[in-house]
DNA sequence: CTGTTTTCCGAAACCGGTTTCGGCAAGAGG
DNA sequence: CCTCTTGCCGAAACCGGTTTCGGAAAACAG
């Protein structure tokens, strides 16, 4: 009966729940619990009402709900520009995810940002205040994380990328990269390294917890002993990772294999090896994790584990609706393995490497 | 009853139009024309509202009055993975200008994302027609944007990152890309150069055939004929860049400089310069666009132009914002330069570096 | 065949604003 | 002094939904 409106530029009236009622025979009030899955609707009104609205493309309008339910169907991100290490080259991928994700569902994504963790606060809360986001994606989750805090004292929903030790209210999404660290450390003992060290990253993210367990629990699954003296923490730049290479590769008992938490540092171990003669994947072995694409243009191409962020920021939003929509917060938990990529920049362990720098590594 | 239990709070109930009603002894529709500068309300009402608005922290609820208005005080940007170059770094620094300058005004972005062409006016429409949007901010103009010729069909008000050829009804913020590339041949050309290559962006967006006027036009200041053979066009991820170059640099008479307009075309000639034994900076000149981070790695750093892509997104949205205010489009245009920075990966002309490839560039 | 529950939906209020309309009072003009 | 404006504001409808409340019809019980 209702021809479709051809897409013809023109005005193109959205079609209201009056409509829907009309086209019906019902009143606004029935459509509308029809629409929401009320039980006292009978099933069969219900389904009509579904069927019609499917017919009639009719979407309730978020923003005129909102004024009732308080509830737009909008997930709040908010990027902190504090932080300026890593994250920035995913952000394109990750909020690609998150959006999808989120339209999937018929919600969208507000973004904001706060220029300073003083500024953060202000911003989730009248971010909410004014009904832009009904829960927000958290990345980067922290050891002790303010954001968690003030959510879970809000009682705001919300979804960590990244786990919690306390988990209490939490829901996350987080890829296990203590797995990848432990497969890392096995790969390199595998090739016969023994002195492996570990570049880790930022500490105060929960991340750089979590590799550091997973390396501990590789080297015990290799029967290797931990030389303190060959952990490095909270290096994430080029730059950091660079000057702790330095001084490991400087030591007088220098590792044949290091393993970064982060492939930027990974990058720097590569310019250390390259001021020290050192080549990377025969003199040196190197993993990063990341799977940055820089990785590919280095010599040989860095042996990483690359992370799908666009599918994180879509299971991410999918969590944080699922958590909306009133499920228990603490079965709103996944995790997911990164991907090993060898790419060439580790080899079985040469020990003459470091006696005479000058005679390089051709296997 | 009620489908799903929501999670109740009692978080400072909001200031309503009605508070302030019952404060100010008016009614509703007095503070709603008040706050809207309505002239049938005096002067002196006018003030005491806003004053009181002031006091009581009362801001309307966007949502609220968008269903009136249609209007939900938020900016739209569709992020589009189709495009696979640049502008991926840039995107945090970029999105972080845009949600600060909406805010500064009362407005918040919602981000959406298009992974096709084709799903890409459907992304516009709904977001518009859910009210999720009441314009947009277009990233990277084309030459022809489907886009702009959507948006000004559906009557949509936007501001573009770049400039069009038709400028009707079109706003916009761009950088003068052109001008710095007439100031990089012209830096060239001091230093003695005189065959300068120039290897351009993605010719489908404006911003290419600017900085190719702008090669031409610096070309033709400094007296210099152009080598038809030493222009390059549409090369902007560094493989291409390293292709390019690797052309160029194997001609009977190859270039002693290269004027990249982009950074990361700009990496690809530092690769293949090396592959032939070139130093930049003394055997190949280079300057690059954008003033990514990866620019300062490399040895010696590369010149280029930096670009504030957060100031850029800060003014997009000011401009924005100001056309949804119902300013004329034709003079919401602003423009600016990209900061000259030279970093060594320039130096006077040599010319015997490729009289013999195979000697290498010791000078 | 009544009396009592249930089931299912309509009527109407409400949410927080905007906008149309009309009317009263003060000022202008004659 | 009496009209005619004009300035200024209140009353009420409206926007597109949600939610409370109550009542008619149907199902069940006796």
């Amino acid at each position: 009966m209702q021809p479709h409106a051809t897409s013809m530029s023109k005005p193109a009236r959205r079609v209201t729940i009056s409509d829907m009622a009309d086209a019906l025979g019902l009143t606004k009030s029935t459509v509308s619990r029809a629409m929401n899955g009320y039980t006292d609707i009978s099933p069969a009104t219900q389904l009509r009402v579904k069927r019609m609205a499917e017919q009639m493309n009719y979407q309730p309008l978020s923003h005129a709900q909102a004024i009732k339910t308080g509830r737009t169907r909008a997930l709040g991100f908010v990027l902190q520009l504090s932080d300026h290490d890593a994250h920035r080259p995913f952000l394109a991928e990750f909020l690609a995810g998150l959006s999808a994700g989120a339209s999937d569902e018929g919600y969208t994504l507000t973004v904001a940002s706060a220029d300073s963790d003083a500024t953060l606060f202000d911003t989730f809360r009248s971010l909410r205040r004014d009904g832009k986001a009904d829960g927000f994606v958290l990345p980067r989750a922290m050891v002790r994380d303010p954001r968690v805090a003030l959510l879970r004292d809000m009682d705001v929903p919300f979804v960590l990328y990244g786990r919690q030790e306390d988990p209490t209210g939490c829901s996350w999404f987080d890829i296990r990269g203590e797995d990848a660290i432990h497969e890392a450390v096995l790969h390199l003992a595998e090739l016969g390294h023994s002195r492996i060290a570990f570049i880790n990253g930022g500490t105060k993210y929960s991340y750089a917890r979590l590799r550091h367990q997973g390396f501990v629990a590789g080297m015990a699954g290799a029967g290797l002993d931990i030389d303190h003296g060959l952990v490095v923490e909270n290096k994430v730049t080029l730059a950091e990772g660079q000057a702790a290479a330095a001084r490991l590769l400087d030591l007088p008992e220098p590792p044949t294999a290091i393993v970064c938490a982060v492939d930027r540092a990974a990058l720097g171990v590569y310019r250390a090896a390259a001021q020290r003669g050192l080549s990377i994947g025969s003199d040196l072995s190197v993993t990063g994790y990341d799977g940055i694409e820089d990785g590919t243009h280095v010599h040989p191409a860095l042996t990483t584990f690359a992370v799908d962020n666009r599918d994180a920021g879509a299971r991410l939003a999918k969590l944080l609706i699922r958590r909306l929509r009133g499920e228990d917060p603490e079965t709103l938990r996944e995790t997911a393995s990164a991907q090993f990529i060898n790419r060439g920049s580790t080899g079985p362990r040469h020990d003459e490497c470091r006696n005479n720098i000058s005679m390089g590594g051709k296997q």
